[in-house]
Parts: C-alpha cells; structure tokens; sequence
DNA sequence: GTTCAGATACTCGGATAGGGACTGTCCGAGTCCTATTGG
DNA sequence: CCAATAGGACTCGGACAGTCCCTATCCGAGTATCTGAAC
C-alpha cells in the first residue's frame, strides 16, 4: 500500500500558495521549478485540485494556479482525496458471497464485520486529516520556522529571472 | 492507494482458523477452496502470516497452516503488516531539501510538517487497528451471526471428501 | 505379530510470467499581451 | 495621437509511452504416511 507521490507535491505546494499574495496566478512551471520537480507532471496533479476545487486555473499569459479559497476551509483530507480519489484503501469484495450460509441479497461490504473494522481504521485516518486545515499547518510552519514565509516568496521571485 | 488484496483474504482465513480445532494443520488449498481463491496465490499470503509469526506452517501429508498464538494476542493490524509491510502509506521524499533555507543534515522526514501531518493520521488509523483483536473479532461475528462457527467447521469438513 | 526399509503422496516454499496503476512526457486549444498600421 | 487589428507568446488541458508493483502460476525440496517383506 503506497501512496501517490503527488500527494506530497501537492500538499507543499498548496502551503507554498498561501505565502504568496492573493490573487496572483503562479504557473506550474514555478511551482515545479521550486522543489526541481517535474513541470508537466506536477501540472496533472494540480489539475486534479481544480477538479475537486481546491484551486482554480487560468490559462495564458499571467495564468497559472491558486488557491480557490480560504486555507481556513481547506483540510489535509481534500487535498489527499483530490489526489488518490474517494475510495478507501481497503476494498471489500464480499468473499463472504462464496462462503456459507451466504444470503445473495445482502451487501457483505456493509454487513461482514471484517469491513467495518477496516473502515472503522479507514475513517479514523481521515478524522485525523479532516482536523487540520491549511491554515493550521501554515500556522504550525511559522511558528516552528519563523524564515519560511519571505523564504518562499523570495525563492518565488528569484524564479521569475 | 489501494491495498492489496491478500489482506482480505489474510483476515477471512486467520478468522476461519479460530474457529478450527487447535492443533489442526489446514493446508493453503483447503483455506482457499472455502472462498474460491485461487490456491497458489493465498499460499502466498499465508507464507507472509508464517514469516510474521501469526500462523504456523506445516509441511507433508496431514500439513498446512494453524495460528501461532492466541487469537486474543493477534491483533488485525498484526495481519496487515503482515501482508503490506511495515512501511507508511506516504512516504516522505524530502521536497524541502530541495527548498530554500535547506540544511542537508536535518532528516526532514522527522522534521517537515507536513510529513508529521501524515504520520499522526497513518497511527491514528494503525491505532484503529491495534485495537482489535482476531477474539474480539471472533467473538462479535458469533454474536452477530451465531451459525458461523457451525457452518465454517462443517464446510471445511465437506472440502474434506 | 512386530519391526524396519522403501516407495509414495502430499504440503509448503521460492522462482517465474502477466496485467494494471502510477510515473513521466508531449503536443494542441485557448487566452492575454504587444506591436503595428491606419485614420 | 488614438484606436483597431493581427501576430505572437504563454499557460493549461488532455492524450500518449515507460516503469514498477501487485496478481497469478508453476515446479522443486522436504516430510509424514502407507505398504510390503523379513524376522
């Protein structure tokens, strides 16, 4: 069970967009460029945020992304889900179906206690994501590391070269 | 992210095996027939209960798999570990090593944020985990569905012709 | 009847192909800016 | 000098290969059992 690496591109570079200044469009090619990943790659992850509305795109000259709203209303888990998509990790294909005294009208994802565990631990994960916004992550960086904000805008600027 | 499905499999079988006569070997082919997998595959898994201590492993005629230990000492995140490895869903590659204001000695897999982030949601959901055991399992499908362990043992008994 | 040796059948265990998803890349559609030209 | 227009450059967006891990399968090593004969 691994994980999309997109999801970490993402995740700091939806941090690296609240330091910088609200609306003010940043390409693909920026963000990449800030952690030497790659441009076209990076832009497909980020098009799936504007998908799941977590950022907005705007093409030509000037475009690029930012964010779509507040960093207040936006938490880890609609980051990681806009990424990796709705399905829990765990997939329950109703082996008790082929098991006995199975009933065929019943819906064993629901009802075998197998899966609920497993989803009981698939949705204490995301409370734990769902509890933390944007804004607090980028609360918690600065308080741990008080340089980052004119770090990143002026890296930002040093791309513009 | 998706999870292996072995891990189904890996549960349905140990939880099957509690309600087995202790003592009694099963082999790989039995376990599979009761929900139609395909043998050779499951052997698979059950080789990576064994390796992992939760099951024991017999070879020969009147051979086969048997639990290890007490299903009160096995818990279910002992069988997933067991089949999907020990390591986290996200994986920090260490974005910020390649960031501004980067120090090359600091592990930002400890250090980064937004890796801790992910780190408390994967123990919150190992947490989920660690705190069922294949008893406790055992004991809330027998309450929920009382001809369980009856049907399991007559089934294996029929796989036996 | 008992014991021992050989053969047999059964089981796990690891090594070997196939398929699907993630990773990485490319080019086209659309938009904004700019320079030029005509009034 | 001003305005309109054509051109150009820039950006996103989706379509196209490459690579790794999960899925599935097979055959060999090892062991308990059974059979048969000898004592």
């Amino acid at each position: 069970m691994r994980m999309s690496e997109g999801v970490e591109w993402a995740l700091h570079s939806c941090l690296n967009l609240t330091w910088l200044p609200a609306g003010q469009a940043i390409p693909a090619a920026k963000l990449a460029a800030f952690y030497g990943l790659p441009a076209a790659y990076l832009n497909k992850q980020l098009q799936a945020l504007a998908r799941a509305g977590i950022v907005t795109s705007t093409p030509g000259p000037r475009g690029g992304f930012q964010l779509a709203r507040s960093p207040e209303t936006i938490t880890l888990l609609d980051v990681v889900v806009a990424i990796e998509g709705p399905d829990e990790a765990f997939r329950c294909e109703q082996l008790l179906k082929q098991g006995p005294g199975a009933d065929p009208q019943v819906d064993y994802r629901q009802a075998c206690l197998v899966a609920q565990a497993m989803s009981r631990a698939d949705l204490a994960w995301r409370k734990e994501l769902a509890g933390q916004t944007l804004a607090g992550l980028q609360a918690q960086v600065e308080r741990r590391y008080p340089a980052t904000p004119d770090n990143t805008r002026n890296r930002f600027a040093a791309l513009r070269a």
